[in-house]
RNA sequence: GAUCCUGUAGCUCAGCUGGUAGAGCAAUACACUUUUAAUGUAUGGGCCCUGGGUUCGAAUCCCAGCGGGAUCACCA
């Protein structure tokens, strides 16, 4: 940046509107120069008033810009570049004793090291790097040698797209190298990008480190740190693992409302909206369960969906607004048939996202192999307390919660407080995947109650890593008892709890129509992913994770 | 919402008890036809987050605000 008295404002007439330009200017260029670098096109698109200042940097690559241009080459051609391999490609198939390989390959510009007449450079393609060799007679083989002294050497910039045609070799030092016949320009960049280096021992430099910039420029992150880049890939790659298990098992892939008029399905504060035509107020889900229980209801056998659900609670590294749950439900099983299933499941996303079903996870490994650890709610706090808690009633609660340093409101019904028992002495040792068995009826208004015990349910929570990875039922189909369930939720939203359900008639009268026996589970996708890809902050695994809007004055 | 830490060049960071800025990489110029954190020489680049206060003097100390990070609470 420059300093402020060389500040001079600048207008200019884009289509329809006039825009305010502030740049700071250097003293070589003059106002008419720094116009030619900026086409009102640009500008045309922006409907307010807006300050731009430029650093030094991007004013160059703006001249460079310019001068590309005047040399006869289109800096952001339209036509397409034919690509024949890629790094990855050539990588796999060159071969010492065989004959010349010609390749034609595009990518980012990432380094350039020039040495005279000759000179190598980075290129990144979807799958990794390539370097390429250029010498000044191959690009440039006439008595014009422009096309090297001035287009490679001097404006093209790191970050630039090129596509280069040539033969692959291997150079003395051993790394396999593109000899560059034929070099185009496929599309320049303005900034500059951070250049993180790593030397021979994997020591990075200059990492491009700040998550706060990172997240709000996830391009650039994604460009400048590969293992950005593979947190993604493996993403996608357990979503496609877990989507194909339910296909094989011939369940059926359904979308469900996201706009709900009651916000069903689990115990949150949603996002309130409105609708301008019916002048009334909408939710965004909190849950799909309700939906999907419907559609087994209307006979399929098994339903699943990839739900974004949205919840008005706090953020934080394992929270953010906006997430992602995978909800599951298959008609005439149980819980117990969908823990048989579902750890099957996990192996096999595991393996899927790291070739081996064991992740590490901070430093910890976690084996995803099945069969998994099963222990129950109350027999795991028993353990640590000597005590049966579903033998007590809420006041005899409330003083072992206390005793073990929990703080107890009015508001904590006899589920929120063994649950806040089990939270603080069983949950944090529970780092390889443990199912934890049926939870009391309590704080379970949709699951079934437990088959020998009615004042447990039928549920499970998965636990992995010392978090709540999953949690299944074998869900409550009978209407009467639903009903009652959501009676009670009622009572706890009258004592403060702001969380307790809203009941949903539409909901019921759908179950008295009759709902198979059905097990279903809802597994935190986004928790999955930070287990599978060492990473323990929930940003680290969206692309876009919700930040306080940028101020761009 | 509470507490602690933090904001300096495109990136990563120094900057002491107050004396108006430094390094490496990136950039610019020159040299160099198999380098790889290429190298050598030279050069440019800073509203030190914003606003107020203390002071002869503030990047530095104080207050407020705005970003950001961590821990806690709620939650998945």
């Amino acid at each position: 940046m420059l300093p402020v008295e060389r500040l001079q404002p600048c207008w200019c007439v884009g289509a329809g509107c006039i825009v305010h330009i502030a740049v700071l200017l250097p003293r070589r260029y003059d106002r008419d120069t720094i116009l030619s670098f900026t086409p009102p096109g640009i500008f045309a698109a922006i409907p307010t008033k807006m300050t731009e200042t430029l650093s030094e940097q991007e004013i160059h690559r703006r001249d460079s810009l310019q001068k590309i241009r005047a040399m006869g080459i289109e800096p952001f051609p339209a036509a397409e570049f034919p690509i024949t391999a890629t790094s990855k490609s050539i990588a796999a198939s060159f071969k010492d004793d065989a004959p010349q390989q010609d390749v034609s390959l595009a990518g980012r510009v990432m380094s350039i090291r020039i040495m005279g007449k000759a000179a190598f450079a980075v290129l990144r393609d979807g799958e990794g790097d390539q370097q390429i060799y250029i010498s000044r007679d191959d690009i440039a083989p006439g008595e014009d040698k422009a096309m090297y002294n001035d287009f490679f050497k001097k404006l093209l910039d790191l970050g630039d797209f090129i596509g280069v045609k040539g033969f692959v070799f291997r150079t003395r030092t051993g790394e396999i190298t593109v000899h560059v016949k034929e070099l185009t320009l496929l599309a320049k960049s303005l900034r500059p990008l951070p250049t993180p280096k790593t030397d021979e021992e994997g020591n990075v430099f200059d990492a491009f480190s700040d998550p706060e910039l990172r997240y709000r420029m996830r391009y650039v992150d994604l460009v400048v740190n590969p293992d950005v880049k593979e947190t993604f890939l493996k993403r996608a790659r357990i979503f496609d693992a877990m989507r194909k298990s339910f296909q094989d098992a011939g369940y059926i892939e359904v979308d469900t409302p996201v706009l709900q008029v009651i916000p069903g399905g689990a115990a949150a504060r949603p996002f309130e909206t409105h609708h301008n035509a019916l002048d009334m107020q909408f939710y965004l889900r909190i849950a799909n369960e309700l939906y999907l229980k419907r559609l087994i209801v209307g006979g399929f056998d098994g339903v699943f969906e990839f739900s974004r659900n949205f919840r008005n609670e706090g953020m934080d590294r394992t929270h953010n607004p906006e997430f992602t749950v995978m909800e599951l439900y298959v008609a005439y099983k149980d819980y117990l048939w969908m823990m048989d299933y579902i750890e099957g499941v996990f192996t096999a996303v595991a393996t899927a996202a790291n070739g081996t079903p064991t992740a590490t996870f901070q430093g910890k490994e976690i084996h995803f192999k099945a069969p998994f650890k099963r222990i129950t709610m109350c027999g795991s706090i028993q353990e640590k307390t000597g005590q049966n808690v579903l033998d007590m009633d809420e006041r005899a609660l409330g003083e072992l919660c206390k005793k073990h340093g929990i703080e107890v409101t009015a508001a904590m019904g006899k589920g929120k407080l063994i649950d806040e028992l089990f939270s603080e002495l069983v949950q944090p040792e529970l780092i390889q995947p443990t199912f934890v068995m049926d939870f009391p009826v309590e704080m379970s208004p949709l699951c079934k109650k437990h088959r020998e015990d009615d004042r447990l349910t039928e549920r499970f929570e998965l636990f992995v890593g010392g978090f709540e990875v999953a949690n299944a039922y074998s869900e409550l189909n009978d209407p009467i008892d639903q009903r009652e369930r959501f009676e009670a939720q009622l009572k706890l939203m009258e004592r403060g709890d702001d969380e307790a359900m809203f009941i949903d008639r539409d909901f019921l009268r759908a179950l008295e129509y009759g709902m198979p026996p059905t097990s279903g589970i809802g597994i935190g996708m986004d928790r999955l992913v930070m287990l599978l890809t060492d990473n323990p902050a929930i940003q680290e695994v969206l692309l876009f994770p919700q930040m306080r809007p940028e101020k761009f004055d």
